[in-house]
RNA sequence: GCGAGAGUGGCGGAAUUGGCAGACGCGCUGGAUUUAGGAUCCAGUGCCCCCGGGCGUAGGGGUUCGAGUCCCCUCUCUCGCACCA
């Protein structure tokens, strides 16, 4: 029966064929692939129209990837995501810009080439050459003519460029400070890169040094990139909007100035509660700070304190962190008069107060935050109630009353409530100029300066004369030396350092002999600006092309970790602004809508070379083929979700493609147009087109992949009954390959060629639907007794309330479930349902 | 501790505005066909049952003709922040 299987029987579910295959082929993936492959290369299917493109335009982004080695599940899960939106968009008409590109700069390379002796740039560009081969393979729709490389000295010449416009608008700059240093890596890392107090690349516990280094004022830009996450509600998920404006942490209070014994100038504190400033006991002063130091000088608490130093600075982040921790701290033998009642207050220098939020000071409140009210009680002051919140006292309970309530104790304020208190208080403290109201974040300036080697180098001349002084723009790019002729060595400073000859240059200023800055720029700076980039990548005079910028900004779809959140997502939106400040871009947000892709695990646990629980792509891939892994990973479950390989079956979804392929064989080998059409089919698959074109732009992937299946389950069910010749049938596999080419390219692209049609399916328009015919001929319509199920009844859908209400009580199942009970009302909710309240 | 989100069959997960719970798939059971099956196809598959039906969306309460969906309480889990004054 070769070649006629389509015709040959299979009238019902046991006819003299079933069991055998109805074609002696078996759809072989790998080969397909292999096939097609060249041919789209040569269609050039995905380039992105130009200005005078008159297609309304889509940029579709993926978070570009580190060069890490070969492509992995995680990879093959947010590229297939990231896959589906701008395959759909193609199909829909749009003109897409689906750029790649590698984030190139960054520690591994440099590892490789201390620890293997291998060049940096050879290996980064060996590393992207297998990603890209693979991603070709893994067949993601990319216009390559986009490729960047953000190690690429026409790369990094413009992140140099955009450096040193920062500076000039004071927004990059050095300073001394305390800083994150991760000793394995040895280099600083910024606020954002400590995760639970280690390092989010490498584990290593950080450690504190005192280092001068390069910032980006990103807190000048705090209130922005808070209040215009409002635009991106509902485009960006929750959860990623809560962690940014918990990052950037806006509280709002007010400075107070305490006058110190025997010091000139009054010292600020900053509180969110000057309500409770006449139960400020105590005076706190960040051990770590400048302050401290100044206060504990030349008193008898100097050795103490000097002691007490030494200790804080020798606990690591990770002790810190502990919450149970007791409160320490040394008392500096100095006093702060309360500037609301004139009380002579103790001042402690304690490692509870961070010196690099607020102010670095603060006054102390024990009855009403746990944190003073533990020290209070580990050093025996004393506590004073002034918020009557009716909860019981602090100093007997140990616990802090944060609450609402009444004043007390508080002079004229008593009988106030906390919220009229605090403005009334506020008030009066500006009026004698003893305060005024404040905003703190918690958001620190975002430092920049690494002590590696493979990295971007920061345009800067350090002159003994003229200070820092800006490489000029026409000597841009500052390349990196080669790494064979420098010291990688880490050592705590940066390799470039070790080169005299790229170290040594003439002062850009005055000529004398100056150095450059040797330290380079976090990978992060690179990752900033690369969606401008790819809108105008071979642009050479200047970082990108302002016209095309225009056209194609801001990024309509972009796919990316969550791991993100707070770094990269940050960055970028500060950048955004700045440019928009500068003139440069017309928006202030760069991602009009993210979607965070979950994690692919394995059973259960994140995949791991210490758990040996790895899942080789590679492996899957030849296995199964591209698209039935792609497939899996799609239909697992929503792309937001974390996906467990242990649970998922690419067999399953090899087996769905397989029974496509064979579908699109008998249909595509059937004579022309025979016997009764199958007017349920073609409404199933006008319906089907009208559902998955909502569940795609509702980034549903998982939904429309079942939608599909039944579709083709229907389609077989029809094939069986009526024959491959049916109408019905060819229309739904055409409308079918369509669909399934943003999951399943190839296999697309085989069933489009099989029923006859010339490649490619990726050419084609997304079906269209009509909604007369998608509209039910009837619907069923439950009839419900008290609630409960009684009768299924077809109703023609426009039916109305009081004739679905007359059919429902005439139907004998709910004559039999009423009885003897006498209806009392009937809620009819046409065609859908009806209830019958009966008692 | 604070903040956010989530609890649905053996499993992954479906379920417009509150309106047939469990779509689709995996797995499992039985069958057809086969030298063979890790292929293909058909049927079944939430739980209980005295075969009339009853019970079911973490647990408890509430609103409603009607709740997986809305409200309150409890429990559990995941994620984020973690001395931010």
């Amino acid at each position: 029966c070769f070649g006629t299987a389509g015709n040959s029987g299979r009238l019902g579910g046991m006819s003299e064929t079933a069991g055998y295959p109805r074609d002696e082929e078996t759809y072989d993936p790998l080969e397909a692939q292999d096939r097609w492959l060249p041919v789209w290369d040569k269609l050039e299917l995905y380039r992105a129209g130009g200005a005078d493109d008159p297609r309304p335009r889509k940029y579709v982004l993926d978070m570009f990837p580190y060069p890490s080695g070969d492509l992995h599940m995680g990879h093959a899960e947010a590229w297939a995501i990231g896959d589906v939106g701008a395959r759909y968009a193609n199909l829909q008409g749009f003109n897409v810009l689906h750029p790649i590109g590698w984030d190139s700069f960054g520690l591994p390379a440099e590892n490789a080439a201390i620890k293997r002796g291998l060049d940096a740039v050879a290996w980064t560009n060996e590393n992207i050459d297998v990603q890209a081969e693979g991603f070709r393979r893994y067949g993601i729709s990319f216009d390559w003519r986009t490729r960047l490389h953000t190690s690429d000295p026409d790369y990094y010449r413009w992140t140099q460029w955009l450096f040193l416009r920062f500076f000039e608008r004071g927004l990059a700059y050095r300073k001394n400070s305390p800083v994150n240093w991760c000793p394995n890596d040895q280099t600083v890392l910024a606020n954002e890169q400590v995760v639970g107090g280690k390092c989010e690349r490498c584990g290593a516990v950080v450690t504190k040094r005192n280092l001068t280094q390069w910032y980006f004022r990103i807190t000048e830009y705090a209130d922005r990139l808070l209040d215009d996450m409002t635009a991106l509600e509902g485009k960006w998920p929750d959860r990623v909007l809560t962690m940014q404006r918990n990052w950037i942490g806006r509280s709002t209070g007010a400075h107070v100035s305490f006058v110190i014994d025997g010091r000139d100038e009054p010292v600020t504190v900053y509180t969110t509660r000057p309500d409770t400033l006449y139960g400020a006991t105590f005076f706190v002063v960040a051990a770590d700070s400048a302050l401290a130091a100044e206060l504990a000088a030349g008193g008898d608490a100097e050795a103490d304190f000097a002691a007490y130093l030494e200790q804080v600075k020798k606990a690591t982040d990770i002790e810190r962190l502990a919450t149970d921790r007791p409160k320490t701290g040394v008392f500096l033998g100095r006093h702060a008069i309360n500037p609301v009642n004139g009380e002579r207050i103790p001042i402690y220098a304690a490692d509870y107060v961070l010196a690099d939020y607020g102010t670095g000071a603060i006054m102390a409140v024990p009855a009403h935050d746990q944190r003073d009210l533990d020290f209070a009680r580990a050093f025996s002051l004393p506590v004073v109630t002034v918020i009557d919140t009716g909860d019981d006292d602090p100093a007997v309970t140990g616990i802090a009353t944060a609450g609402d309530g009444v004043l007390v104790n508080s002079g004229p304020y008593d009988g106030l409530r906390k919220a009229e208190a605090i403005e009334r208080i506020t008030a009066d403290l500006a009026e004698r100029g003893g305060g005024s109201p404040a905003v703190n974040y918690r958001l620190r300036d975002w430092l920049l300066s690494r002590q590696r080697y493979w990295g971007c180098p920061i345009p800067i001349v350090h002159c003994a004369q003229c200070g820092e002084v800006a490489v000029p723009d026409d000597q841009l790019p500052v390349r990196l030396p080669d790494a064979a002729a420098v010291d990688l060595r880490p050592k705590g400073t940066s390799p470039l350092a070790s080169n005299p000859e790229w170290l040594n240059v003439a002062c850009p200023k005055c000529g004398a002999p100056a150095t450059r800055d040797a330290d380079t720029m976090d990978t992060f700076v690179d990752s900033s600006w690369y969606f401008l980039r790819y809108c105008s990548p071979d642009y050479i005079d200047g970082p990108f092309d302002v016209e095309a910028v225009r056209r194609w900004m801001p990024v309509a779809q972009y796919t990316g970790g969550v791991e993100h959140a707070i770094l990269h997502l940050l960055y970028s939106r500060f950048f955004t602004k700045v440019l928009h400040d500068m003139g440069m871009v017309d928006f202030v947000e760069p991602f009009s809508s993210l979607v965070n892709q979950g994690q692919v695990i394995n059973q259960g646990k994140a995949m791991s070379k210490s758990l040996g629980n790895g899942v080789e792509l590679q492996k899957e891939l030849a296995a199964h083929g591209v698209d039935a892994i792609r497939v899996t990973i799609l239909f697992a479950g929503p792309p937001e979700d974390d996906i467990d390989w242990a649970d998922l079956s690419p067999t399953g979804s090899g087996k769905w493609l397989a029974r496509l392929w064979r579908l699109s064989g008998e249909i595509g080998s059937a004579d022309a147009a025979s016997g009764d059409d199958d007017e349920a089919l073609h409404r199933l698959t006008h319906q089907t087109i009208e559902e998955v074109t909502r569940l795609i732009d509702a980034v549903r992937y998982n939904v429309v992949i079942a939608r599909l299946m039944s579709l083709s389950n229907a389609v077989r069910t029809t094939v069986d009954t009526r024959g491959a010749g049916t109408p019905a049938a060819r229309h739904a596999l055409e409308s079918l390959a369509v669909m399934l080419s943003v999951f399943a390219p190839y296999t697309a692209e085989e069933l489009w060629s099989r029923l006859g049609h010339q490649p490619s399916v990726h050419l084609q328009s997304w079906p269209s639907f009509d909604p007369a015919i998608a509209a039910a001929e009837s619907v069923t319509c439950v009839v419900q007794v008290n609630g409960k199920v009684r009768d299924r009844l077809e109703v023609p859908p426009g039916i109305s309330a009081d004739e679905a209400q007359q059919l429902a009580l005439a139907s004998d199942a709910v004559r039999k479930a009423l009885g003897v009970m006498t209806v009392r009302q009937v809620i009819s909710r046409p065609p859908r349902l009806v209830n019958i309240v009966a008692g």
